[in-house]
Order: structure tokens, then C-alpha cells, then sequence
DNA sequence: AAGTTAATCTTCTATAGGGTAGTATAGAGT
DNA sequence: ACTCTATACTACCCTATAGAAGATTAACTT
């Protein structure tokens, strides 16, 4: 069985002809890698319902003909999709396209385009900073002694000239770690939404629920008295999992409206198999 | 350089002895496969310090050599770390680990134990079920012509005999397509939340955002009047990309309070490179 | 001294083959 | 006729090797 160097193989009279043909090429000299492409044809034919949801794909052997690849090529292709939750493999068994579900669900906050946007112009007004002793509640949050000194900042985000986030904040004070730096970076808001963060923070722990905003919340974001807004907590530690900062945002209803799509999704180009 | 044999290969003294030597072997007669022992025990050093967010891992010749394991074993591994965001990868340059951002994290659904969890008795009781004429804003989200008939449905979920989340929601009654058992699907929100969805959507929208309950709704929900809550979109497709049911969920803000966290996570021990 | 080229180091892709778990089947025993 | 068991088979899964492509660095030339 000798393999020809064609460039181009056409895929089809397979699973019914009725797919776009585009999807069911592999093209060897093209930029994209092999795996990626068999991957992104595996999808398009899910996409178009080819392979309907509970339903099982070729086995790789059986790819591997079709496609004329080697089985390691389809195995990543498999591993992909998988990865992408597209797919779910049993051994021995086969591999089966995902039905819908809503655990799945995943809201991210880097899809609110306002926090990092791009064109938005974000400027972040320091309303407060100061030193304050922990009462006990900053205290317990942040693992010191009540009557500590801990480092009290208040914030306001605005964004194309309208106040869009209220920021409330407690820095630990520690003499043994520089503060300026510290405060930077904690405080350095699309530096952490990006990922310029800090090589001190190991980890944090993120809350988001829905509030009712108070009277002085209301009056800095110009909302309407008695609003409703949705409140992000955050902790975050550092290597030796001790707490460096505690603090919360809060905005308006309106500002914070999260959007996720479950399912097959109609993604770029699968050129990545990162995660965000 | 011959490759003996051993059945655990002591990795130490090579980046500080600090780190737990428990993660510094492999083991290749145990269960785990290699290279899920290798991303483990590279994880742990993330966890433990010795390579810092911005720091660059020793190079994937280097692991190999270190290890004592092939390229590829070592190149899987790295690759389960860049998938799971551990780590960076940037090609002819190195492998760094990644830093804190916010913009990364993500809230599931899943997280909200109480819907899905196995403990809790959750009942559904259907308050309400009936044929409605479509008015403007049904027709638009349902892509149906106004005045056209649509299913409408209210239920109450009721978690160990609290009232917990108030469901109202509109189904296309499309005679070509069996109505109960498309009623019974999306209707089962348990087998929506855990994956024994429908084969017959091909995907959906979800929207989570806070809002104002109204009297019926915090009557309902056994609330104090003028409560706060949390909202839930959503929008499911068949696979023509029409519009198969559209509805929301409410509930007291105290009910959907979504947790995560971001930086390197503590979690089980890295069996499957899966989405959830 | 600055720009260009070459060497080297890095990650990445593709091929090949063997291993293992789950499933189905055929057979014997009851 | 039914059940249990052993075997064959199918399917996914892992590792080893070789080379390609991009980035950095150093040396070299101008």
C-alpha cells in the first residue's frame, strides 16, 4: 500500500456527502498542522450534524484509513476535541460526541469586554488610601491580629467617563515584604485582569453573588437609589498561602451581565488547545 | 548511556532540595502513566515554589535528560500543563509559568452544588403548563411569527423543601417535531445540568445576571418583598440553528453565589487532561 | 560599531509500533 | 434453555525516534 504524497486528499462518500466538502481536505503543506485540521473536520462534521450527540465516531484505526495519517496524528486530533469538550473517549469502547449539558457551563470574566477592553478607556480614580487598624472581621479574612495594621484603599474605576466599579480593598502590612511593590501590584487592576500579575500571588479565591448596592455605593456610581449590582470578592495568597489582599468590587446590574454558550461552539479555528 | 531499568528513578539535587522528594520519582510500573507522573511532580514544584510565575522551566531536552524519559513523554506532559494553564509555552524560547490573572477565571454552574447534588432531594413541581400566543418578545427570541402558538411552562424547583429556584420558559411547538418528547427533554432540568441532555440540541446560550425579584416572584420563593436575586438565561438550538426554547431561572441571590479561583490549583491528581 | 549571518537551543510535528482495558462471542456446564 | 467462563477482538492509549520550525545568541563581515 504505497502512500502517494498527494497534496490534498479528498475525504467524502464516507458519511454521506452532504458536509461541506471544504472540511473533509487535508492539506499537507498547508500552515496549519495535520492534527489540527482532522480535528477541525471531526468538528464541522459534528457541527453539521454528521455525528449527532450520544453518537459514535470512526474508531482511530478506522480514521487513520480514511484520512491516511498515522495513528498518533489521530489520536492528538481525538485529544483535542476531548480537551475541548466536544468529545468523550471510553476505552474499548469508542469515541462518542458530548450531549449538551449546563454544568458545563462556564462563564469567564474575561468575556465582560469592558474590564479589559481594548478600545475602552479605563482609568482607575484613588479615592482613599490609608492605614487601618483590623477590626476582626479584615482581621480573620487576612490572617493577622486584630488591631494590626493593615493598608485600607477605596477606588473607582471609570470607564469612558461613567463610574463603572467601586473597588474596596485590605492590603496586609507586612515589614517584610515591600509594600510599594505589593500595593502595586495588587492594586494594578488590568494588570491582574490581563496577566501581568504578580510572581508573589500563588493563588486566589474568587466570590461573585448579587447585592443590594447602599447609599454611598449608589451615589459613586450614579445609580439610582436602592439599585441592584453584583458584588466580586477576592482573596488572594501568596507561596507560603498566607492572605496578601482582601477586597471587593461592586457595580451596577448592568455592568456585569456574564454570557456562555454550552454546547458545540463556532470557535475560531481550534488553533490552540490552551486554556485561557 | 544506557537506560537500566529502575523502577523508580530518584529525581533530586538538581533545583534545591526543598521540594517534596515524594514528587520527584517515577514510577513506571505503576498505574499512572508516565507522563501524567512527570506533569504531577512538575506541578508540585509550581506549588511548592521552586519554579516561580515567570520563570522558565528547564528546557524539554533538559527533563529528558533529568527524568530519564523520552521526548515525547516529556512533551505530553507539557502539554497536559499548558492545557490545564499552568504553563506557557512559547516555541523556540521556553516554557514559563504562567502568572495570576483574573481574566482567566471562570465560574461553573457546576459549582453550585445544590443543583445537581446528590444529597439534596430535589423536587420539580409544575405550576403551570398551557398553549400561549406568541407576543413580540417571544416571537423574537423564538424566531417564530407573532401569534403563532408556543408552549409555556412555570415550575418551581423545591430543594429539601425549600422553594429554591423559580423557572418560566416557552417551547416552539413545532408539529414536525414530537412535542413531549422535546418538552420532556428540556423540561428534565436535571438531566440537563448533568449531561443526559438531548440529542437533539445542537447548542445553547446562557446569561447570568442579578436582578430585582418582583411580588410574585418572592412570594413564591417564600422571600422578604423587594429581595434581591440572580437570573438565568437561556436560549437552546436545534441543529438548524433554530431557537428550541427560551427561558430563565430565578433565585434568592444567597442561593447562586458562584466560587473559583484562579493561579495553580490544589486540585485531585491530574488523571485526565479532560473539560469538564 | 552596527548589521548580517550562522550556529545552537528551544518547542513542535509527524511516523511507527506495541500495550491494555473493555466488549462481544463462542463454548461448556448446569 | 439458561448461565457462567474463557477466548478473541476491537477500541483507545502510551512511548520511542526522527526531523522541522521558530527564537536566541554569538560570531563574523562590512
Amino acid at each position: 500500500m504505497s502512500l502517494t504524497h498527494n497534496k490534498g486528499i479528498l475525504m467524502s462518500e464516507l458519511k454521506g456527502g452532504k458536509a461541506a466538502e471544504q472540511f473533509l481536505y487535508i492539506n499537507r503543506d498547508g500552515d496549519q498542522p495535520v492534527y489540527t485540521q482532522l480535528a477541525e473536520s471531526l468538528r464541522q462534521q459534528i457541527l453539521a450534524g454528521s455525528y449527532r450527540p450520544g453518537e459514535r465516531l470512526p474508531s482511530e484505526n478506522m480514521l487513520v484509513e480514511m484520512y491516511k495519517v498515522s495513528p498518533m496524528t489521530v489520536r492528538r486530533a481525538i485529544n483535542l476535541l476531548a480537551s475541548l469538550g466536544i468529545v468523550t473517549t471510553a476505552r474499548g469502547s469508542g469515541t462518542f460526541v458530548k450531549e449538551v449539558e449546563l454544568g458545563s457551563a462556564a462563564f469567564y470574566l474575561q468575556d465582560v469586554k469592558e474590564l479589559f477592553g481594548d478600545d475602552a478607556t479605563t482609568i482607575v480614580k484613588l479615592l482613599e488610601a490609608r492605614f487601618q487598624l483590623a477590626d476582626e472581621r479584615v482581621a480573620r479574612k487576612l490572617c493577622i491580629r486584630e488591631g494590626e495594621r493593615a493598608i485600607f484603599i477605596r477606588r473607582l474605576l471609570v470607564i469612558d467617563g461613567e463610574p463603572a466599579f467601586y473597588h474596596r480593598g485590605y492590603l496586609v502590612n507586612d515589614p517584610n515584604r515591600p509594600v510599594i511593590e505589593a500595593e502595586l501590584e495588587v492594586t494594578d487592576l488590568k494588570g491582574l485582569f490581563q496577566g501581568s500579575g504578580s510572581s508573589l500571588i500563588k493563588h486566589g479565591d474568587l466570590y461573585l453573588e448579587s447585592t443590594m448596592l447602599d447609599e454611598d455605593e449608589t451615589q459613586l456610581l450614579k445609580l439610582n437609589p436602592s439599585a441592584v449590582g453584583m458584588l466580586l470578592e477576592h482573596i488572594f495568597y501568596d507561596f507560603d498561602d498566607q492572605p496578601v489582599s482582601w477586597g471587593w468590587f461592586v457595580c451596577a446590574s448592568t455592568r456585569l451581565r456574564l454570557h456562555t454558550r454550552v454546547g458545540i461552539k463556532q470557535v475560531d479555528g481550534m488553533r490552540d488547545e490552551r486554556a485561557r
